[in-house]
DNA sequence: CGAGGTACCTGACAGC
DNA sequence: TGCTGTCAGGTACCTC
């Protein structure tokens, strides 16, 4: 489900409701959800008690940091790292409500509520380090830049795709150039830039190198702006579906028209990956 | 480095 | 109705 407006989405929302909750205990009903420590138990014990004192995004991963227990060493922060892979879903939801199918992982919270973990595909993984740990969590250390930050530069981008002959769209969706791009937000940033997906990214030119750096920007501040795209499963932490679906130009609408000239969109297999183009707009050079 | 495949899982949907 | 094949927002790992 998620990409970097997604997983923005579901960090504001839980963020309004679990910062400055304690957790009481852990339920897992999913072993294989865990990616570290390997000790389930230590997983458990290690959540127990401390308190949610911030939470945050960086990529497609979820960071909650957890303050030890008073009267403990402060040495002792954690950060409970989540990663909502394809159909996870974090929901913050009263502990009688009735746990729906799937669900992974329960955070009993002090105030009478869970903070829920569902993966229908249980591709979605949690992670408990210490602070700063970063090399323990697949992925998580070998993120490239925030595009929606300063350090995301004209400067950068020109610079990490020089000199690459594969095509853009595979250089988009790596997430060690840059954090948070998915399937959808890469094939909206193309159309909106005019670029095709298969365009090596050797071959772009300053002037589409710089709309597709701008386009990108716009592109993921728009899906944070209708908090994000539902497609099928993907809801915030209050179970509140996305918007951005309906605003979406080319992703999954093949066969509609065109929304800049009317041209029928067009389906094609780019870095294995379904993408979503119009063959007008996005005239690939040679 | 780059491309393509597999695997991990479950569910939805199209086609027969 | 029911079976089969294909596809899905992601990533890790393998081979060529």
């Amino acid at each position: 489900m998620p990409e970097l407006p997604e997983v923005e989405t579901v960090v504001r929302s839980l963020d309004k409701y679990i910062t400055g909750r304690t957790i009481k205990g852990v339920r897992i009903l999913e072993e294989r959800i865990i990616g570290y420590p390997e000790n389930i138990d230590t997983f458990v014990e290690g959540c127990r008690g401390k308190t949610i004192s911030a939470v945050s995004r960086r990529g497609k991963y979820i960071i909650i940091s957890l303050a030890p227990v008073k009267g403990h060493d402060p040495a002792e922060m954690k950060e409970l790292v989540i990663h909502l892979r394809m159909t996870g879903q974090l929901l913050y939801q009263p502990s009688d409500v009735e746990e729906l199918p799937h669900t992974c992982v329960i955070l009993k919270l002090d105030n009478g509520f869970d903070l829920r973990f569902i993966n229908i595909r249980k591709f979605g993984r949690m992670y408990l380090i210490d602070e700063g740990d970063r090399e323990k969590v697949g992925g998580l250390a070998k993120l490239g830049i925030e595009p929606l930050s300063g350090d995301f530069t004209l400067d950068y981008f020109k610079q990490r795709l020089t000199g690459r002959k594969a095509r853009i769209k595979a250089l988009l969706l790596d997430q060690s150039l840059l954090a948070g791009m998915g399937n959808i937000y890469v094939d909206e940033a193309l159309f909106k830039a005019g670029i095709n997906p298969k365009t090596r990214a050797s071959q772009l030119t300053p002037e589409e190198i710089s709309r597709l750096y701008n386009s990108i920007k716009e592109v993921l501040s728009e899906g944070i702006r209708y908090r994000g795209t539902t497609r099928r499963d993907y809801v915030d932490a209050e179970g509140r579906a996305g918007e951005y679906q309906d605003h979406l130009r080319v992703y999954s609408r093949e066969g509609e028209k065109c929304t800049e000239c009317q041209t029928p969109i067009e389906r094609i297999k780019v870095a294995g990956r379904s993408s979503f183009y119009c063959p007008r707009c996005q005239k690939l050079k040679r």
